[in-house]
DNA sequence: CCCTCGATTTTTGTATCCAATACCGGTTTT
DNA sequence: AAAACCGGTATTGGATACAAAAATCGAGGG
């Protein structure tokens, strides 16, 4: 019988620790952009040498997190609010693509099961009364569910890795801005037509349809849009410097 | 005055070195397909250490050419046909989105003056009455210079970035298969034909028409598409064994 | 004959070391 | 006073050292 609990030390623990934190550290902040990252001062702030950090500041240049200096060493990279609306677009492309794929892959009822199931639970969540704070995090699980067994729909490995690799720019993940809605009035109405275009591009993939989906699929992205319209008219209310970043209101989410 | 000739030694030139020739070796099938990329035989034949080794196979990981073993270390990645098809449908997606960014943005002459130009010349070359070898590298060089210029037109770091990332995939470039075409009867045909998507995605975007731009950049990758299936029915032709690499060919290009 | 187990030998992941060079401040010079 | 110059420090890229994990291979047992 295998003795072996979940303690999966991976063999490079200390790459993937440094990665993942350093990637924190860019996305909330704390590295601030514009600024150079020195390893040294990685090495004391995270206890692991240099050799994974540099590894980890590889994969975070990859990413487009950070931009390698001419001169040497990297600083983080900063991101305007174009920037953050063309990942939002360039999400709501390709996931187009992926629903168009699957829809034309005629998936069986087998394969469709477990995205079936997963809207159903958003109808489920959406048709309650109130929605509290764990609704919303219920959603965002399920919303990133959604997303992910789209492109799993799709059933191509590249699309996949393409997909998978933009999500990690900052604020370009399908619920990046759901904390927005939370807030907001219409709120529930927001959640509403999102459910309504997963049901479509679900519905739509059932039937075949391959432009409709991807039509659909695009559009779905626009609420993301949306949402970081919001999100920067609010900041900009708030303090008045225009193109500032979103980092504080991310904080609450 | 400047005495600097082009002396240009950047400071990471091992990495790079190591990240170029890996690349390389892993497109012509020097490493094969499956093939663990041990860090030790690399050194003997790069004559670099394992450091800068090690960076650019995380570089390579990143990029999707070889992929990260669990238990450590990396494979060359296999790419089936239908990888090597999605990777040109996905190109032809991203480019189709650049073409309608580039279109909404109205963008002035001076903007166009590239790109016109490059079509001009690819008109020219084209109206040639036989093509040389030279003249298919030219075209070549040209058909790149359009893609780029479009990528460019679209204004959009983030989008940019993706499309080259993607470009580095095996058989993703937009003239991968151009050497198919050279040695087709209807080469010159294809060529008309391409040039016609060329010329009318400058209208498009010169006119603002974001929607035809789009679909006639996305029709356009489809000459890709069909290069790929005569390459690989070439290919099984030639050989017996169906989905293989499609390596041999490329090293005539 | 095949499978299992164990010792040997690679190979990796991480830390450290070294040389080169970019950065910074003070100094000098015009 | 401003600009060029110079020297010291800090930081990076590359090489190496070392420990742990994994592949390899052979012997032994079923």
């Amino acid at each position: 019988m295998s003795a072996a609990v979940a303690d999966d030390k991976p063999r490079n623990a200390q790459t993937v620790k440094a990665l993942l934190k350093l990637r924190e550290m860019v996305l909330n902040g704390e590295l601030p952009p514009g600024e150079r990252v020195a390893e040294l001062s990685i090495v004391d702030r995270l206890g692991v040498s240099r050799t994974p950090i540099r590894m980890a500041l590889v994969r975070l240049e990859e990413e487009g997190l950070v931009d390698c200096l001419a001169t040497g060493g990297f600083v983080v990279r900063e991101f305007s609010d174009q920037d953050i609306a063309d990942s939002i677009e360039l999400r709501g492309t390709m996931e187009g693509m992926a629903a168009r794929r699957a829809a034309e892959r005629r998936p069986d009822r087998a394969e469709l099961a477990e995205i079936r199931d997963c809207v159903g639970n958003l109808d489920a969540l959406i048709r309650r009364r109130e929605l509290s704070m764990d609704d919303f995090s219920d959603y965002i699980r399920l919303n990133d569910r959604f997303h992910s067994l789209l492109v799993e729909l799709a059933a191509s490995a590249v699309l996949k890795r393409s997909i998978e690799r933009i999500l990690h720019l900052p604020f370009a993940s399908p619920n990046a801005f759901v904390f927005v809605q939370s807030e907001l009035p219409e709120s529930r109405e927001i959640l509403s037509i999102a459910q309504e275009h997963h049901r479509s591009i679900l519905e739509a993939i059932e039937h075949g349809e391959g432009g409709r989906a991807e039509a659909l699929a695009r559009e779905h992205s626009r609420i993301a849009q949306r949402n970081l319209q919001v999100a920067l008219s609010n900041q900009q209310q708030r303090d008045r410097i225009p193109g500032a970043s979103l980092i504080r209101q991310r904080e609450r989410a």
